[in-house]
DNA sequence: GAGCACTGC
């Protein structure tokens, strides 16, 4: 009964071609799941290190990488990145806990001198490297205008590197600016650097992150997300307050962190330029501009050919050693081969949480089924099975139950996405569950059939790979499990393609919505859209509702749209409760407006009712009450920017859905579509035919034309954020239409 | 009638 209900689990699963297997249930009590397709290849038993891939493709094993086992003197491990800890770093610190972090820093690998520097365009594991200590590494940055420097997580380079060029006054009078792809990430290491510099937050160490400063004239180092150091080129373009500029992180190849490597080339070539011309000594360091460029291992000579001259430096990381594994044969059921290798972990290995990478949600769900099914069966003697799920869609309160203690006699099973690749780091990992597989929105081009984003299932990259395994070795020797053979991993890309290699398609768009003309230059209202933090469809919207009379309505609504999490929370126990819930709010026109009706009711709450009440009224109507604290932020921000541009952001169109639809249609112009005979709908400016999202309350209305947020091809090509839009609208979109031919 | 990785202003 078992087995079939284990098959009926997976019945529903894609691909199809793995429908149908099943899987035998012991007949013993001990777990035999030692099949012939279930042996692991292990590599390097005694291996000190993890297996890295060398750029001509052979494994070895890095002794070094090893720091705790190199003799940190029993000192507590601290990870002094991503992890940092913010509350230690509010208030100053006492003068023996100062004592304690100076110590600290002192332990750390860099300024232990575990550098080693190496000439550009040589592959940074030449094992010709020289090692240098912290004087070294600041003579470096003296000799060199760029540097790029190489270190692995925990080697402490985000927080020391700023400190040492303000101590040692290489940084001169100017700033220095270290920029972060992630808010976290940037409020969390100014907070643990402000405390080693034995001060408050705002004061010599600061950050800016969207919605929060915390900086004042007297802050030497400033920690900001790479969007806030594009704001402040809009007002400074040569960044002339920052003497140098850190960007951490520049492996991640980010839209931003690319542009902004772009851009500091440029203005490095101009202020060097102009220290030149004038001035001697003092005056003319104050003008040039140092860059210093942090990555991961992998893609360091791409950056250092960008430029030329620039210097590599290899700085050991602190990762305890994790022994990696491949399956013998590649697995083609990764669900269940997961749950297999889960609890051959769980019968034959010592105490240690496991966490498993798997894509997304669906097989999150399918493979918690599964090992609470066989949890249930096994013998009593064994410790018990706990399963945390995290994704970005799950309940924020249900993702945070991954960083509660494990209890006694527990093994903690962590089922989740890429969220805890970068993201967040989750204590108590000892192994790790990697199914090789991982989700990605993709530009689709038009000439391939596309023309939108897609959303799909595909193999991780060889860099991934090596992030996951280094999840099992945060705290202790770790182990990590590949559900892929050797060879996949080899053939693996080595890292991601960058962002702009994939997304930008926006030029005919902003073509589209008036932002720039037919020669490419940016109008008059592509200028003013500029002006607002928001996808230009929506500043386009924006600036619309000012001819339509509803911008009160339309910044509401684009401020959930543009708010980092979404508002309606997933649940798949409480299936109907969430349909019933979400009734309330739904409105005739479709989706922008019941958005609107869910802020005004949650107003309409927050009048009568105290924080836990109007907690409590957001559970109950399965709404996200952070995304829309955030959207509330984000709206008066809004707000803001509009009274530069002199727009009314109080005109309201009272209970009137038109005017408002239809400001969302000038900034989304290229997503209508209209009914077709069959049920499905035909975008006016494209080739596709798309379908309403089942998650809309406009699914099988049958509205005669539509407009909708995004299109995202998953199984089928789905329209979703759709409102009906009138058809003397479309109509008038002929115009467009020309423009697009 | 299906299911959606991650960021940023």
């Amino acid at each position: 009964m078992c087995a079939k209900t284990l098959r009926s689990v997976h019945e529903h699963r894609k691909p199809a071609s793995l429908r149908g297997r099943s899987f035998k249930r012991p007949t013993t009590g001990r777990f035999d799941i030692n099949g012939d397709e279930r042996k692991f290849k292990k590599k390097h038993s005694k291996a000190n290190g993890i297996v890295s891939p060398m750029p001509n493709g052979k494994p070895t094993t890095s002794k070094k990488v090893n720091g705790m086992v190199n003799g940190v003197n029993g000192h507590a491990v601290v990870h002094m990145e991503d992890e940092a800890d913010t509350s230690s770093g509010r208030g100053v610190a006492t003068s023996s806990k100062y004592a304690a972090i100076q110590e600290q820093r002192a332990n750390l690998p860099i300024a232990r001198g575990e550098t080693h520097s190496t000439i550009p365009a040589i592959s940074i594991h030449d094992p010709s490297f020289a090692t240098i200590g912290k004087e070294a590494l600041l003579n470096e940055f003296r000799e060199h205008d760029v540097t790029v420097l190489l270190g692995e997580t925990g080697s402490g380079k985000t927080t020391q590197v700023p400190q040492y060029l303000l101590e040692s006054g290489l940084a001169g009078e100017g700033m220095i600016a270290v920029t972060q792809p992630r808010r976290v990430a940037a409020t969390s290491l100014a907070a643990r650097v402000a405390a080693e510099q034995n001060g408050r937050v705002g004061s010599v160490v600061g950050y800016s992150v969207r919605f929060d400063e915390r900086s004042s004239t007297d802050t030497r180092i400033k920690y900001l997300t790479d969007g806030m150091i594009f704001r402040e080129l809009l007002s400074d373009p040569l960044l002339s307050k920052y003497s140098v500029v850190i960007v951490d992180e520049a492996h991640e190849r980010s839209l931003r962190t690319d542009l902004l490597i772009a851009n500091l080339k440029t203005i490095q070539q101009k202020r060097n330029d102009a220290s030149q011309g004038k001035g001697k000594g003092k005056e003319k360091e104050k003008e040039r501009l140092k860059i210093i460029i942090m990555s991961a291992t992998l893609d360091a000579e791409k950056f250092a050919k960008f430029f030329p001259g620039s210097k590599i430096i290899y700085v050991q990381g602190r990762q305890h050693p994790v022994t990696i594994y491949h399956s013998a044969q590649g697995q083609l059921d990764y669900v269940d081969s997961a749950m297999r290798t889960f609890f051959q972990i769980h019968v034959d290995q010592p105490p240690g949480d496991v966490l498993i990478f798997l894509p997304g949600q669906e097989d999150i769900e399918s493979l918690d089924n599964s090992i609470r099914l066989y949890a249930n069966q096994l013998p009593p003697n064994q410790q018990e099975v706990l399963i945390c799920t995290m994704y970005a869609s799950q309940a924020p309160g249900q993702n945070a139950k991954v960083f509660n203690a494990t209890p006694p006699n527990t093994r903690k099973c962590i089922l989740a996405t890429n969220i805890a690749e970068t993201s967040i780091t989750i204590p108590g990992v000892k192994y790790v569950i990697d199914t090789g597989k991982c989700k990605e929105k993709r530009y689709l081009a038009k000439n391939t059939g596309g023309g939108f984003d897609t959303l799909m299932t595909r193999d991780i990259t060889k860099s991934s790979a090596m992030q996951r395994a280094g999840r099992a070795g945060r705290e202790g020797p770790g182990f990590c499990f590949r559900l892929y053979t050797e060879e996949s991993f080899k053939s693996m890309a080595l890292s991601a393609e960058p962002e702009i290699m994939r997304s930008i398609s926006a030029l005919k768009t902003l073509f589209l919505i008036g932002g720039l003309d037919q020669s490419g230059e940016i109008t008059q209202l592509g200028r003013e859209m500029a002006a607002f933090p928001l996808e230009p469809v929506y500043s386009r919207a924006v600036l619309a509702s000012k001819e339509y009379g509803c911008t009160n309505e339309v910044l509401t609504i684009i401020a959930v749209l543009s708010a980092s999490s979404k508002v309606f929370v997933d649940s798949s126990e409480q299936r109907d409760a969430v349909a019933e819930a979400r009734k309330k709010f739904k409105h005739g026109s479709g989706d922008h407006l019941t958005v609107l009706n869910v802020v005004r009711a949650y107003k309409d709450v927050a009048l009568s009712e105290n924080k836990s009440g109007r907690r409590e009224w957001c559970r109950k109507h399965f709404l996200n009450e952070r995304a829309l604290l955030e959207a509330n932020d984000i709206r008066e921000q809004l707000q803001q920017t509009c009274e530069r541009l002199g727009i009314d952001w109080k005109v309201s169109c009272g209970d009137g859905d038109e005017p408002v639809i239809q400001s969302f249609g000038q900034g989304l112009a290229m997503n209508t579509a209209f009914l077709q005979p069959d049920g499905t709908y035909k975008q006016t400016m494209g080739q596709s035919t798309v379908k309403i999202h089942p998650s809309s309350t406009l699914c099988d209305k049958k509205a005669p034309t539509i407009v909708y947020d995004e299109v995202v091809y998953t199984n089928q090509i789905y329209a979703r954020g759709v409102s009906i839009i009138s058809k003397s609208f479309l109509a008038g979109l002929g115009a467009l239409k020309v423009r697009q031919a």
